[in-house]
RNA sequence: GGUCCGUUCGUCUAACGGUUAGGACGCCAGGUUUUCAUCCUGGUAAUAGGGGUUCGAUUCCCCUACGGACUACCA
């Protein structure tokens, strides 16, 4: 078998989005799988339409996924350069060739024109005005002039484009990986323009000769492909050329109400659609990323695989060695997939919860740095163990465990009334002896002692445990009263009950 | 409108002619727990509709409905 060889071709028009993110990781699946190489081509071919840092954006976004490629911008390759705009002069050649074949034709329509004739068609009832097997005769192209006056408008640098000359009456296959035979009367497509007149190829043209050029086995992109995909088996039969299989994905859906999921649909609904935040350039609009939400890459790559792809198996945790022993595009599905931000969180969790608690210390460092904290390796460790199994996103790390490093600065109010009564300063009085006197101050020593110790009372363990809780904690979560004591130490607790007889109310 | 693609629980999906239509997320209930989460157990919930083909259709074919993509000198 010929050696696989896929591309991701992102136009760098804005950030992209999971669905690019999906197609980028599928390409890269399929080609580890088949021990093949993943391309990272620019096709940047509208300058018009250029976004500044975007293909930066596009890079760091794979990076972050653990997308990586092994020809492309940024790491160049046998085929350098992958930038479309600096392989400018390599296309005309081929429009060349297909015009000098008889394959394509100048055309010296101006969009005025094209505009009227598209009025005209629309006023007659013609259900698809374009310019076409049906239209063409009526345009000015040099298939209406003779060579004398194409020769002469030419010469005269009048502005033109090269439009492939759609054949009639054939039937166009495409054989798609997922979808099977898709067959269209080549008579329904129409004369695209494969050369603009600014000197440009369009995207039709640039990609078909890059893939033949850069020896694409698999075309893996998005399903809004599917439509021009006709247009490319036709132009390779034009060049000659065998063209590569052809997979084109479902796309990735709005998980409200219809249609394809877009970039508003993050701010509108709550959740990001972008990999990494994007600041746009021109208006200064922020989008927020799933990395800045505080997604794990792995939980974020995982969730992604998973849709509109399975293994045949109930596994759902994948690391990205085993998505790629796994993948396989028969599996892909044919239908979009709603995007399901909860399910999102519920990978994260996981994938949260599942972290050595080395990893998590890291994570904790990063938050505490920002807060200019620190504290050392031993206790972050403590900490670690107890908080993320608690933790969706990586900003509820903190949120779970800021009284580790911050005593309580103010007292949910609730749980002072249920459980801060006249008898308390007093019991908390007598419980700071309690610990003064624990020489083990180990969770587990802690949980027994305590329990002893309230018994011994004749006190309330629900009483005792919330007030403590709430003394120590500020509020009525966390993990257990005995885990917490026993990591803050017994000087800090004794300090914070202190504070909280000082700053509650004495009755 | 036209062309093309699609349609199994609310969502992601499994079942490639024979299953009580399975799993996961969510939701609900119960349990564990000194709190909040986690966790555990259970429950809820689907083959779009109509015709065929077949001993038998989620599965194959046709029609309808619905959804989506495309319909630029954008990708």
């Amino acid at each position: 078998m010929k050696e696989v060889r896929v591309r991701f071709a992102p136009s760098p028009t804005g950030p992209l989005h999971i669905g690019g993110v999906r197609t980028a990781l599928y390409n890269y699946l399929f080609a580890r799988r088949h021990n093949g190489k993943f391309l990272l081509r620019i096709e940047d071919t509208d300058q018009t339409r250029f976004v500044p840092g975007a293909e930066e954006y596009i890079i760091e976004a794979l990076n972050w996924c653990g997308i990586h490629y092994d020809e492309g911008v940024g790491k160049e390759g046998p085929h350098t350069p992958y930038r479309q705009s600096e392989r400018q002069e390599m296309y005309k050649q081929y429009a060349d060739k297909l015009i000098a074949d008889g394959k394509a034709y100048y055309a010296f329509d101006t969009p005025e024109e094209l505009e009227q004739m598209r009025e005209r068609l629309k006023a007659k009832g013609v259900a698809t005005p374009q310019y076409d097997v049906f239209t063409r005769g009526e345009m000015v192209n040099s298939l209406t002039l003779d060579a004398a006056q194409t020769q002469q408008r030419l010469d005269s640098n009048e502005p033109y484009v090269i439009r492939i000359l759609i054949p009639e009456n054939e039937q166009v296959q495409v054989n798609d990986l997922i979808r099977g035979e898709v067959l269209v009367e080549s008579s329904r497509l129409d004369d695209k323009v494969l050369y603009k007149s600014d000197g440009m190829p369009t995207y039709h043209l640039a990609n078909i000769v890059d893939d033949h050029l850069m020896e694409i086995s698999h075309v893996i992109r998005g399903e809004e492909w599917l439509p021009s995909a006709p247009l490319h088996v036709l132009l390779y039969k034009y060049f000659g050329w065998e063209p590569p299989l052809f997979a084109h994905l479902p796309l990735l859906l709005k998980p409200d109400g219809n249609g394809k999921l877009s970039k508003r649909d993050g701010d509108r609904l709550g959740f990001p659609v972008f990999p990494l935040r994007w600041t746009d350039p021109k208006t200064g609009e922020v989008s927020s990323g799933y990395r800045e939400s505080g997604y794990l890459p792995d939980a974020f790559v995982n969730m992604l695989a998973l849709l509109g792809w399975n293994p045949g198996t109930e596994q759902e945790i994948f690391s990205m060695d085993e998505l790629v022993e796994a993948f396989s595009l028969e599996r892909v599905g044919k239908s979009g997939s709603k995007f399901d931000p909860e399910k999102a969180k519920w990978f994260n969790h996981h994938y949260l919860s599942q972290l050595q608690d080395a990893e998590v210390v890291k994570l904790l460092n990063e938050i505490l740095s920002e807060k200019e904290l620190s504290f050392n390796k031993d206790y972050l460790m403590n900490v670690a163990g107890l908080v993320k199994e608690r933790a969706v996103l990586i900003p509820d790390l903190w949120a779970q465990s800021h009284f580790f490093f911050v005593a309580p600065q103010t007292y949910d109010e609730k749980v002072k009334q249920k459980f801060w009564k006249p008898e308390t300063p007093a019991m908390l009085q007598d419980l700071t002896t309690f610990f003064a006197l624990q020489t083990d101050f180990s969770t587990e020593n802690l949980d027994v002692s305590l329990k002893s110790y309230i018994q011994a009372k004749g006190l309330g363990m629900g009483q005792v445990m919330n007030t403590l809780r709430l003394v120590l904690v500020g509020g009525s979560f966390g993990p257990g009263v005995a885990a917490i004591a026993s990591t803050l130490g017994m000087k800090e607790v004794t300090e914070r009950i202190e504070k909280a007889l000082r700053e509650l109310p004495n009755f």
